[in-house]
DNA sequence: TTGTAGGCGTTATCAC
DNA sequence: GTGATAACGCCTACAA
């Protein structure tokens, strides 16, 4: 090896190398292309001695084709946009495509930069979750010419392409389902500054599921910042009595906050489900093999991941820009009652 | 807007529409340079209004900087691995430096790949865990001529840099607080096939600790494959039986599984830590929310990040390479004793 | 099957 | 303060 300083080996070293010309290397480089299987066996000898790696930056730049997704999550730190995150890399990469991810901190002004920046690297599609944008970011993402995949929810409005489920209608399915057990002083607990968050969807399907069941829906707890965690949960938990002292149910826009109030009630005596019901949203594996399990939203952040990048590799796969595909795309949601709410008499 | 088109706005079509050359528009867009004002502003109004967006790989392909740092995580689904890379994309950028991120599945295989694949981005660092690596892997890694940042653990022969603690010390202090505690029959719960996770230093830190003190250490008990989840602690604590029957206390090599085996045990009216005893590693949220509260070996990923993060910059930066810099850097770590064991008598 | 010329969009460098 | 020119490393297109 000489090539001890920060010089980094390049094509044409390979094809003085292997005594051929640079295009001999390229094409060496890619199965389907014409060069004869002596050649290529040779040329990929001295590539494999000289441990050389192409550029791909190069390589981009000549054919266009960045080979990016950029990808914007909330947060990196949460079970359920890591699991997303990781079935929509695990897809794409059968493809060769490699994700650019960003996260915005449930920021719409973080939100906004990030895109900016992540444009620059000419990803090929972009998928993000869809709460509130600025207008500037809507500006961008119909500037930059490629395919816009909007998450985890199913706007009215779409900029391209969604794939998701309505999260008002799901969290009124699971009011009603709660109502139907016979509970009815039912409080929500979610974050305050949640209105661009898609907690603000669920708060609302609360209400709405109250307000047609003729129940009052003004039992809204709001702690903390997006996302709440546990604790927020356990520190709600702790000051119930505070807030409202005639609850009889508690619905957690996420399971971490659940899990937190079901310990803070535990600890001060209160049975779950037999004096206050408790419910979640999201399915974490915590709410399974908590003592009660958690009753909760269900879905899989793993669908969102795969049929996102089914779509994606879909849209641009240079073949197949003129079929028309399909812009709305429904994940399925089910409730699932387990030992912290029960049938009332 | 006339970009209708698949053709992107260019640094040329700004510089005719200002009328000015490409050059000014570069100097124009980037702070430092020497443009007067009046032009810069003229310059970045067109920029404005043409929705104009660099191609940064261009501009890399020029300056031979990629802005990358590429990162491996065995897993991103993973609140471990999600905080680390959190809170290193956070400091990263501050100078502007965007990860390009990958999961090994805890395959050594999988990283080989990856990091190919990743290396032809012509990532300016690399941070990557120290599990085992291939002899192919590392000499990838070497022949890269770049930072390489080994995190989680502090090898004995590093590649480059190394950001972490010894898994297996701190795995055998927690054994020893343990014994001193009163336990003997302690058992050490891990995954089988380990042997290149860290999972496979705290089992050897379990070992010695239990040796150490004239105990046997035979309780193994390996199921399922890394990372071992709730579920897998929730199997084997319905088992445990079948394991062994004398056991006094369980140490697992994470919080999560430490959390399953506590909820099978208490709904088999086992007492914890009365009759028996749980540890777990990591400090996950859960743990401090569970009843009982878990004893746990705690550190923070965020300090891996961060610490591993403003090392790459120093690294990286052109004006610093000569000063020497620290090549071991140790992450604070210690055990936190909970609800879940207690002295016995 | 292989090679040559030119260009992808940007910046370094050196003139003016 | 601004512009022309030549890279950067690869690939497309065409020629041999």
């Amino acid at each position: 090896m000489d090539n001890s300083k920060k010089t980094v080996t390049t094509m044409e070293d390979v094809a003085q190398a292997a005594g051929v010309s640079r295009m001999t290397v390229s094409r060496a480089l890619r199965k389907d292309s014409s060069v004869s299987d002596k050649t290529r066996k040779r040329v990929l000898a001295v590539v494999e001695k000289m441990n050389y790696v192409p550029d791909q930056m190069a390589g981009s730049l000549s054919t266009k084709r960045s080979g990016f997704v950029a990808t914007l999550v909330p947060s990196i730190n949460n079970v359920h946009y890591g699991r997303m995150v990781q079935s929509l890399t695990e897809t794409l990469e059968e493809t060769g495509l490699q994700i650019l991810l960003g996260h915005t901190d449930y920021s719409r002004h973080r939100e906004e930069s990030l895109i900016e920046s992540l444009l620059k690297r000419r990803p090929e599609a972009i998928a993000l979750p869809f709460d509130g944008h600025t207008e500037r970011t809507i500006n961008l993402l119909q500037n930059a010419n490629i395919p816009v995949v909007q998450l985890w929810e199913t706007p009215p409005n779409p900029i391209g392409y969604t794939v998701g489920f309505s999260n008002e209608q799901t969290s009124y399915n699971m009011t009603s389902e709660l109502i139907a057990l016979g509970y009815r002083n039912i409080a929500f607990l979610c974050e305050t500054n949640d209105e661009w968050t898609r907690g603000a969807a669920r708060r609302t399907g609360f209400r709405k599921a109250m307000t047609d069941a003729g129940l009052p829906s003004h039992r809204m707890i709001r702690f903390g910042n997006p996302p709440m965690s546990i604790k927020d949960g356990y520190f709600v938990g702790k000051n119930l009595k505070q807030y409202y002292d005639d609850v009889d149910c508690i619905f957690c826009v996420s399971d971490a906050p659940a899990f937190g109030v079901l310990t803070a009630l535990k600890e001060q005596g209160v049975k779950v489900p037999e004096q206050i019901g408790i419910a979640g949203y999201g399915d974490f594996e915590v709410s399974r093999y908590s003592t009660p399990a958690i009753t909760t939203v269900s879905f899989n952040p793993e669908d969102v991941g795969r049929i996102s990048a089914e779509l994606i590799i879909k849209l641009i796969d240079p073949e197949n820009t003129d079929t028309r595909l399909q812009k709305k795309h429904v994940i399925e949601v089910k409730n699932l009652m387990r030992e912290s709410t029960k049938q009332r008499h």
